[in-house]
DNA sequence: TATGAATGAGGTTTCATTCAT
DNA sequence: TATGAATGAAACCTCATTCAT
């Protein structure tokens, strides 16, 4: 008989965390402290314990929330997955996007020496890879091309623009996916656009 | 006139230099303590301050060295610079560069909230990638490929290689350098830059 | 008029208590926290504060419980008392008293700093040695032997057995009771208390 | 090559543990924060780290120290072991020895919970019993005597003794030792007093 | 009556930096 | 030049207690 509603305890838990994806995204998860994020999201030091069993499981959960939305090949016809890739990338040069991606660096740093948030991070990682191998896989590729590595590349060009764009204000988005269309035009459009799933 | 000479100062410098960047490849910039400096160098703390007027300045002196040794398109003719790009790529898979990439990580990090390191960072970016524009358009390019983009997207593919290889042991590098490979051949008509198209 | 019975306060009140003196039982006064007591009884932390005005009174309720079931030297003969005194320390090696047991010297810790406990936990040790040294007084005792003293030496006896027993499984408690009583034989002439030398 | 002295060090040492001992007998261990141990001791609460692992490590080496200086039977032949015996007990009654006493009750408190305490406080007390029955084994005791019982008898008269001069000023500690020297002679004495050995 | 969410002071410990030697 | 003992602010976390429901 829980004293207040799980949708009442869920909205301060997000309350928390909303505070501390903030915080880390502003100052990095070890310059942030739990006393930044108590001022930050209003919540009292003690209550916070009783939602995360201490800074190292905020971290985790943040990091387990940080997938992204978008689907980065989503389903469909070879067009619309194509089409969903970019936007993937393009959402990247959103400025509302800035504090995600300065966090998705955070991140990446952290699983570099944390085993848990190397587990919970490439799982971001490596699901949307599989997906995109995956697809991939039942395409006509441009010969010498390996559906596993080209995945990794398309990864890869994603994590770059990520990465340039939180150091870089000037990144030029549109004039990247841009050629990063035109690259996939040439390599997948080589074999009959109508191959469907 | 110094009491010690010049290398003497400059191999005690390496020495702290080279045990920082033992410890911030393991641990992250701010889980490395300076005890943690001074234990893997064996240079007593105080010493220590006399190279360095703190861990901040310690932290820049080592994000100031990682620089990329290998030139990413070096000199020569297309196929030479092609090749070097992909060496450059090849190198991330030598066991022997874990260290360096995991401190590459931790130094994106770092320079998102830190605009001293911002700087230093950005110019081992900024600089090669300047150079693979320069290159770039020499180059008769596919139609719909802005050379500066592409650019971006050739380090992109560095970077990414990068952050997956670090998290990753599994990375089959070959075979991403080998799509790699294939991908550049279709873009650019490989050949004396003056050939015709 | 109250709107529940006092049966069911009491029992509420007990329930407390029988947790609190587990938990201290098992931790001490100290490590164990009023989480832990709301724990074990099963009872809000609320409520808890409804019974007791703090941890300071939950504490002094259990001290002032911690006295001693059987009477140390009971009532009747010389030889019923000397019997009764020997079960007494018999019961220190009974497995059912072992929480009880290292409750008692939390007790006497806590007695050492706190005036409160002291008092409450004196009584504990006044009151028998009193009835003892009365008894005594009307024993035809060995020259040497004061009263007073020897009820304070037999108090000492049971309070010694006690803390070896705590802390080492391998009391002799039989061989122990034995020589106690070899001793008390040997001191005490039995027999009618009027018995001449 | 130290910095400072050996002996420098271990007045360092001593200074903190005098310090943590005069808190512990005030107010027990867990109403002593470290922060008292550091005004009382007047050394930086850094300091104190460097010294000892944390607070629980302070505890075992208060502990440690915490054995009876005196040897509780000495050697000799039988009268100046039973000297000595009366005069640790005497000692308990020395007003200088009362934050000995209640540092003493303290640490059997903490022996109940803490095994590592536990290992430290039993050396204080067995020690000194397998002794004390080595020496009893030798004597012609009275029957009905179990040596090795009788020993635990001894510790226990004296550590009953502690317990109630802790609590009580007006124990007459002479009265006390002198019964428990009327009681030893008639146990005792009994054999021939020549018992060498 | 009963709950348990909420508070915030205070606990232990770490660590960048300084300075007497 | 070189040492490492020393500092103390600030980090993370716990817990007795209160109070809206």
């Amino acid at each position: 008989m829980p004293k207040v509603s799980a949708a009442y305890l869920a909205a301060r838990r997000r309350q928390i965390l909303d505070a501390a994806a903030a915080c880390f995204a502003r100052d990095g998860f070890h310059r942030t402290s739990m006393q930044d994020i108590v001022r930050e999201s209003g919540i009292s030091a003690g209550l916070v314990y009783r939602y995360f069993a201490g800074k190292d499981d905020v971290i985790a959960a943040i990091v387990g929330e940080w997938h992204d939305q978008r689907q980065i090949f989503a389903t469909g016809g070879v067009d619309e997955r194509v089409a969903a890739y970019l936007d993937y990338l393009r959402s990247v040069g959103d400025p509302e996007s800035a504090a995600r991606l300065r966090l998705g660096v955070q991140i990446w740093a952290e699983a570099v020496r944390n085993p848990r948030i190397r587990e919970l991070s490439r799982r971001n990682v490596d699901d949307p890879r599989a997906a995109v191998a995956a697809v991939l896989r039942t395409l006509p590729l441009a010969p010498g091309l390996d559906p596993d590595a080209l995945a990794r590349v398309l990864i890869a060009v994603y994590q770059g623009l990520l990465v340039q764009t939180v150091w870089d204000d000037g990144v030029d988005n549109a004039a990247y996916v841009g050629t990063v269309e035109a690259l996939l035009g040439a390599l997948i459009r080589s074999g009959p656009p109508s191959a469907p799933r």
